[in-house]
DNA sequence: ACGATTATTGCGTTCTT
DNA sequence: AAGAAAACAATAATCGT
């Protein structure tokens, strides 16, 4: 093969960059055409304008291998395929039948070789879903790549023998999620996965054995800045709310406990203390939990 | 909307086969 | 060792104010 170094996106210099999060104010983080709050994990803009490859430069001399599309984690061949053409040759010309006889079975041959074997070709597969489930999540481009190549090392650990390429895939789309300290629950993810919510327990549960992820066990910080954000709360109420979460962790009453719930109570009594009034089913409702358990855990907050 | 009470669920432990 | 059962805590549902 050709040789071919991975491109690499450059951006126009004076392409604009907000340096401040609208939400908190703290700085954001811009890497891989996703711009994320480094404080709150607002995700800012996720799909900046690709100034991809410079396709016209076919009359200059072509030192830098600048052309073909970029390399991509997330297609089983890392983007890099060949066709064979139908009905031209490389000039343009059309074909004697008999050539285009042979093409035929060259074109069956070659697509026999792309897919080398059943597991390129249930990588493949697994690689699609795994960005149908991070498309439909909203997630930005880096984490699903992120959970591609956790799709990858799973399957080339032989993880997936026994399991649903479905199940694989939604897995490390949670996996992902945990490794990033994302306040994502299994139940959401199998809203759109195709598979239930056992088998992708027990897909999570092994990936998590065998390739050693570095997760942490899920915090109730972790859902305060999507609650904080559906909820549309101040700079100052998301500070207060955090404090109260870090204070009930070190008082020893989250154990036991879910962590949505936990920071709903938090945050709730953090807008209270702040002056504003929101009422616990709405809070509940958005953390996942109910108003009862929302209480039970204020109540035990206000012990300490 | 909130609080109190009751019902349900989930899970590790213990007992049995 | 595998399964059943009693027990417990957390959560959800319900009702009264």
């Amino acid at each position: 093969m050709a040789t071919r170094e991975i491109y690499t996106t450059t951006f126009d210099e004076d392409v604009q960059t907000t340096t401040e999060c609208p939400d908190c104010g703290s700085s954001v983080r811009t890497s891989t055409g996703e711009t994320i709050c480094e404080e709150c994990g607002l995700v800012l803009e996720d799909t900046h304008l690709d100034r991809g490859p410079d396709w016209n430069r076919y009359d200059e001399q072509r030192t830098e291998k600048r052309t073909g599309a970029p390399l991509t984690p997330t297609r089983h061949d890392r983007g890099l395929s060949t066709e064979i053409g139908r009905y031209q040759d490389g000039h343009g010309n059309s074909l004697s039948s008999r050539k285009r006889r042979q093409l035929n079975r060259l074109r069956r041959e070659q697509s026999r070789a792309r897919w080398q074997s059943e597991a390129n070709r249930n990588l493949g597969y697994g690689l699609g879903e795994v960005r149908r489930l991070s498309s439909s999540l909203g997630f930005g481009e880096r984490l699903r790549n992120q959970a591609c190549a956790l799709f990858r090392r799973a399957q080339s650990e032989n993880l997936c023998v026994g399991r649903s390429l479905e199940a694989v895939a939604a897995a490390s789309v949670y996996a992902a999620c945990r490794c990033n300290g994302l306040g994502r629950s299994r139940c959401e993810i199998v809203t759109v996965a195709r598979c239930e919510l056992a088998a992708l327990s027990n897909a999570y549960n092994v990936m998590n054995v065998e390739l050693e992820l570095p997760a942490q066990p899920v915090s109730a910080a972790d859902h305060l800045p999507k609650l904080a954000s559906e909820l549309e709360v101040s700079e100052r109420v998301r500070r207060r709310a955090l404090e109260f979460v870090q204070e009930a962790i070190d008082a020893g009453m989250t154990v036991g406990c879910r962590p949505a719930g936990v920071a709903a109570a938090c945050l709730y009594l953090a807008a209270e203390r702040c002056e504003l009034f929101l009422s616990q089913r709405e809070i509940a409702t958005v953390a996942g939990v109910s108003p009862s358990t929302l209480r039970s855990r204020r109540d035990e907050l206000l012990e300490v």
